[in-house]
DNA sequence: ATGTCGCCGTTTGAC
DNA sequence: ACGGCGACAT
């Protein structure tokens, strides 16, 4: 048995990886190797003889599936591992309903409402009752029927709930109630779900059906949950009722890093756990392998601040490090371009990779100053979340249109297309439709299908039945055909593929490219083929079950990873870096001022802080700034007092605060380098000294190799030789050899300037063409 | 029916 | 600062 690896684990993860039967929690840490006793434990559960067929683990994001897949293929074999049922809890239970789509009433092909569908169709809904949407705002709304249904309450329970009722009636909002029960009366007539249903329906279809219940009982027999502590009441129901028969249970978790109270993750599950299956073997993992000791008790004692804990100690046997920076800035624009010079010396002085660096932040909003910093200094980075790429308008509206095909009662998807690209059916006409859908209880889609006492004239009529001619098309090739095909066919035939194509701004041209990369996805999953079935088509509907619950970034180019990162800590949760600058730490923003209200919305925020700290391996550092943009508006920040209850012992503080002169003169030292970037300068912390350069007319010898698909560094770009080179190309010199362009800039059309870098060697040389000034 | 202008609210986080 | 949406013109 190839069981060696358990010789890596320490005591208290050995023992929580060669547990097999019977229910278990394992309390984690930050830093104490988790993922490694999960996916150990998987390997370890196969290499007993376990069938991988009766394996169902639970992750809380889909990129966490994919990596711990990784892993344990490379322990016990990709064959062996593809027969896992792993990922998130909404993509697991989103196929287990697309099977058993008749026992709860569904169409196989349901769609899944994204949180915009859902506050759509809820606006719509608040206008058609009549209500304020002021009142009733839709982000409000769904968020209240998205904590019910996390709790498994349904329209009527909510109705005949005395207290919900009340709080409702005081704060204003007598409808709720109504709203809901029309809510998802509309998700059932247009056959769709959302996210929340997923985990709802998927508790019905359980409690319902005992014998569906029985036959996942008896096929999950054993059972792991990742980060147990974020899971909501509806997601621990469901792992309760499929654990109920074999109880062969893992839960994983760290009450310290619960950081999703918010959207109704419940660290009451880790005590019903307790209560459910009071023989629970428990397990703690208490070693960091990850941070310096510095970091490592820094962070407790900040988490000592908590009230809401359960009692562990994290310790390591790691060296001390270099102490906390804590760095104060004049403005969020000075704390970018701190970051990015932090950033950039910590390359030079020590040959740091770009991906050993984590720019963390509260809220997407903060990102951009950052991004302007890091792109003067020609830092290469990659953003994490904001506007995913299934966010993006022309995304969506393509998934629309596929959405349409596989099930045309979607009246979100309809209503997003009917007239994109434009084809002359109006408001108008679009009202009218809804108003007759609503009058006869059908979708807009039969409507269309039975023109009874529809007022439109002929034209318009045509119209539409032309869409739904072209809709009807799809419809019958989706089974047929595969995803890429269909994919492609749908975006040429709906013209939307010509509509973006005429659009020659840069923004249609990344439309466009958005459209293509779409697309070769779609290439990729009809091309995969499995071992099992290997006639088996992958078709359009199956590639929307992935997609809709597919965000971050699992599009990731594989050769593209040496960049900075910069995310939410919540993005962050899971990941670990070398280095992390934490920003932003400011009463207000870092806790969040929408926080600050009761202890238990502080204390999230705390938990917050902890896991962003506990992403550093070796070194963290922290800013903050005086003066910062928002809402379009200066706004004068103090201070976080997450820093001040830091120990000062893990500290390096800002010199105390700066006299009015000394402010001015940091002023001038940032006007200097806005204006210096016109004529490429390159600024870093470490060495002062000036070197200029005469005008060169680039070697003819310059060769492109290849050319880096580099969107996020700003598109300046210069011809050479009549070859385009842009930032990031690989090229080869003579003397030099190969290396790749890191800056390209030109303050008048005749003053071109490339840095060549050359990838053998540690030292970096700069070679200069043009008339510029580096500072460096 | 379509396109442009100006006003409004927005920003916690994400499956 | 920015995007979404309603009002108004074409």
């Amino acid at each position: 048995m190839a069981t060696k690896y358990l010789e890596e684990l320490n005591d208290a993860q050995r023992a929580a990886v060669v547990h097999i039967n019977g229910p278990m929690m394992v309390i984690a840490g930050a830093g104490s190797g988790k993922t490694r006793v999960l996916t150990y434990r998987i390997a370890y559960l196969i290499d007993q003889g376990i069938d991988p067929f009766h394996i169902l683990a639970l992750t809380f994001t889909n990129k966490a599936a994919k990596e711990m897949k990784e892993r344990i293929g490379k322990l016990v074999g990709e064959q062996e591992v593809r027969n896992i049922w792993m990922g998130t809890f909404h993509s697991i239970f989103a196929r287990i309903l697309r099977i058993e789509n008749e026992k709860i009433n569904y169409p196989r092909n349901f769609s899944i409402y994204d949180t915009t569908d859902s506050r759509s169709l809820l606006k719509d809904i608040i206008k058609e009752m009549g209500l304020d949407d002021k009142i009733y705002k839709p982000a409000l709304v769904h968020h209240r029927i998205s904590s019910c249904k996390n709790n498994l309450i349904s329209p009527d329970e909510y109705r005949e709930n005395v207290e919900i009722m009340n709080e409702d009636r005081s704060s204003g909002k007598p409808r709720m109630a109504d709203i809901y029960t029309s809510y998802n009366l509309r998700l059932f007539k247009a056959g769709a779900m959302d996210f929340d249903d997923l985990l709802f329906k998927t508790n019905l279809l359980l409690r319902d059906h005992p014998e569906v219940l029985h036959r996942y009982q008896h096929k999950f027999r054993y059972i792991l949950v990742d980060e147990y502590q974020d899971t909501n009441f509806s997601q621990y129901l469901i792992v309760k009722q499929l654990a109920a028969v074999n109880e062969n249970v893992c839960v994983v978790g760290d009450d310290a890093q619960s950081i999703y109270a918010f959207r109704g993750a419940n660290i009451q599950n880790i005590l019903n756990f307790r209560k459910d299956y009071p023989e629970y073997a428990l397990y703690k993992l208490e070693q960091n392998y990850r941070s310096t000791r510095t970091i490592v008790e820094a962070a407790n004692s900040i988490i000592e601040k908590n009230k809401d804990q359960i009692k562990k100690t994290v310790w390591t046997s790691n060296e001390t490090g270099n102490p906390i920076r804590v760095h104060r800035s004049v403005s969020d624009n000075d704390e970018g371009v701190f970051v990015a010079n932090h950033i950039f010396s910590i390359i030079r002085e020590e040959g740091r990779d770009y991906q050993d660096f984590a720019i963390l932040y509260r809220t997407n909003a903060q990102s951009r100053a950052f991004e302007e910093a890091l792109r003067k200094l020609n830092i290469p980075y990659v953003i994490y979340g904001g506007l995913s790429f299934y966010q993006r308008k022309e995304i969506k509206d393509l998934l629309a249109y596929f959405r349409l095909a596989a099930n045309p009662n979607d009246e979100e998807a309809l209503k997003r297309i009917i007239n994109y690209p434009a084809r002359g059916i109006g408001k108008t006409t679009i009202e009218k439709l809804v108003v007759a859908a609503a009058d006869h209880q059908v979708s807009i889609w039969d409507t269309l299908n039975n023109s009874t006492g529809l007022a439109l004239n002929h034209s318009t009529w045509n119209k539409l039945q032309e869409f739904v001619a072209m809709i009807r098309s799809f419809a019958v090739e989706l089974e047929v055909k595969n995803a890429y095909d269909m994919g492609h066919h749908i975006a040429s035939s709906s013209g939307l593929l010509k509509e973006l194509y005429t659009d020659r701004t840069p923004e249609g041209v990344a439309r466009y490219e958005n459209i293509q990369e779409l697309l070769n996805g779609m290439k990729e999953f009809s091309d995969r083929t499995d071992p099992e079935f290997p006639e088996k088509i992958h078709t359009l509907s199956d590639f929307l079950i992935d997609v809709a619950l597919l965000t971050d970034a699992d599009n990731q180019d594989e050769n593209d990873r040496n960049r900075v990162s910069m995310m939410t800590i919540h993005g962050a949760k899971g990941l670990e870096f070398p280095f992390v600058n934490i920003v932003g730490l400011e009463e207000n923003l870092f806790p969040s001022q929408l926080a600050l209200n009761s202890r238990e919305e502080l204390e999230e925020e705390r938990r917050l802080f902890y896991v962003a700290l506990t992403r550093a391996k070796k070194q963290a550092t922290l800013s903050y700034a005086m003066t910062r943009y928002r809402w379009g508006q200066i706004s004068y920040g103090e201070m976080s007092r997450f820093i001040e209850e830091l120990d000062e012992k893990y500290l390096e503080l800002p010199a105390p605060e700066r006299s009015t002169a000394s402010k001015s003169s940091f002023a001038e030292e940032r006007s200097g380098f806005a204006s210096a970037s016109n004529n490429l300068k390159t600024k870093s912390t470490s060495v002062k000294k000036v070197i200029e350069t005469t005008p060169v007319q680039p070697p003819k010898n310059f060769k492109k190799v290849a050319a880096a698909n580099n969107p996020q560094i700003s598109g300046t770009s210069v011809c050479n030789n009549s070859e385009e080179i842009t930032v990031g190309t690989e090229v080869t010199h003579e003397k030099f050899g190969r290396g790749k362009v890191l800056t390209i800039e030109g303050a008048s059309p005749d003053l071109k300037a490339t840095i060549f870098f050359p990838s053998s060697g540690q030292k970096q040389l700069l070679l200069k063409f043009a008339k510029l000034k580096v500072l460096s």
